[in-house]
DNA sequence: CTTATAAGTGTTTTTTTTACATTTATAAAA
DNA sequence: TTTTATAAATGTAAAAAAAACACTTATAAG
């Protein structure tokens, strides 16, 4: 980049010195994890124990740090959070309005993170006070959390029809239904069962198994898997888009 | 957010302080300035007059300041350097790769803008070195200012196809020709005429002028203008999706 | 053996996208 | 004034994609 202060291009050492000093912010993280539970849509937010806003829920965070990017800043926060390294993480934006947190100047780039719930059993969300929110009934969140759960949402439907994300919040194996809730959440919109099904046929990046699950209907429903291998040597070869 | 460190997460209030002034870092913008002359997209860069890199080729930025958000700090760089600010601006990308500016470190928030080169004759480019490129043509960057680029380009192909912000780039009455020119500028590939004028036709949200633009060929070819209005009419009533 | 429940399955209609060729208005040249 | 050259303007048919739509099946539980 061209890091310079246009009005004073002369004396520029100097002149960047002190403006160093004078314009350095602090920089956090905040994630918006996304997580799915093989029936709808939820994301995680703990109650904040400590003053401003104490006892009201927020998104977890943290500060980067001098050592690391952001991207490796959000993976530190998480894997802190939930003892997790293998998350699909998405930087969304960055927020800077001078007052958002009313402690102090602080700069936010905001991540989104994909999680199967079940699978993941995690041990402990490591702090006691965070709890994971259907979709539909997370709480108001402090400062600007909410926006950021806003555009997080809307880069997550995006997504979900432009690339095979929604395979990472589902478990390895899921039935069509799982699939197809899992979508509807994401987009809110009830979709066609046969029309999805033919979709996602379509695209023959599935793997359908011999095994069934059986805990929800009397029949059962066949299990898949997503094959990844296959999937990349699509994009690779014909240019393959996943679009549903 | 949460802007906490989630590792002592006692004795906060004393943590924070140290932590504050151990870890801020300097934030710049850059800005990914796009222009159209009515041929081909272009993209303003300028010349480096100090180390490092002094002399290649870079986009412009500068840093935040305390008292104003990156938004703000965008529209300040621009319109130091163009004298302009009703600019199109949007957030791309923080970039923070720990030695992407080997000088220091400094993260970096990417702005794409838009322009129409010719009716906005700035008074200066209020850098002599500033010089806009044939998007094709444009010069190797300096740190990962090619890497901004890219995603600039990416992301203006996909706000092109979904929001009418390529009129950000046209002159208030353009001809269809000149429209059809900027999206394949930005697409990158040919578009058929009718297929596209039919398109453009059936979004309904252009006024046909009585006026002819007589200075490419002997027929001439009428002028348009894009009504606002009925574009954000039929946004608020319809839902209506603009998408070509 | 009856029942209740979710799983599984194809076809038709509608909409959208793509492919494609001729006529027209005008300025410049002859 | 006539001819010529050039880009502008215009519509339809075919193909592809998306949407609408209802019945049969497998199984566990009663």
């Amino acid at each position: 980049m061209f890091e310079e202060n246009l009005e004073a291009p002369e004396n520029l050492n100097m002149h960047l010195n002190y403006y160093q000093k004078e314009d350095q912010v602090l920089l956090a993280v905040d994630c918006i994890i996304f997580g799915f539970d093989k029936e709808n849509l939820k994301i995680l937010l703990i109650k904040r124990n400590f003053e401003p806003e104490k006892g009201k829920w927020s998104l977890i965070g943290g500060f980067l740090k001098k050592n690391e990017n952001l991207d490796e800043a959000a993976v530190r926060v998480l894997e802190t959070l939930t003892g997790l390294n293998d998350i699909y993480l998405e930087q969304i934006h960055t927020y800077s309005k001078i007052d958002r947190d009313p402690g102090q100047r602080t700069i936010s780039v905001a991540y989104f993170a994909l999680i199967d719930v079940d699978s993941h059993h995690f041990d402990g969300i490591q702090i006691d006070a965070a709890h994971w929110f259907d979709i539909k009934e997370a709480p108001n969140l402090i400062f600007d959390h909410n926006e950021m759960v806003q555009k997080a949402k809307a880069r997550l439907k995006r997504r979900a029809l432009s690339k095979p994300i929604g395979f990472e919040l589902l478990p390895e194996k899921f039935t069509m239904r799982q699939l197809q809730n899992l979508y509807e959440s994401i987009l809110d919109k009830k979709l066609d069962k046969r029309n999805f099904i033919n979709k996602i046929n379509s695209l023959d990046v599935l793997i359908k198994l011999d095994e069934k699950d059986m805990s929800v209907s009397r029949k059962g429903a066949y299990l898949y898997v997503f094959d990844k291998d296959k999937y990349e040597k699509k994009v690779e070869e014909d240019g393959f888009i996943f679009k549903i």
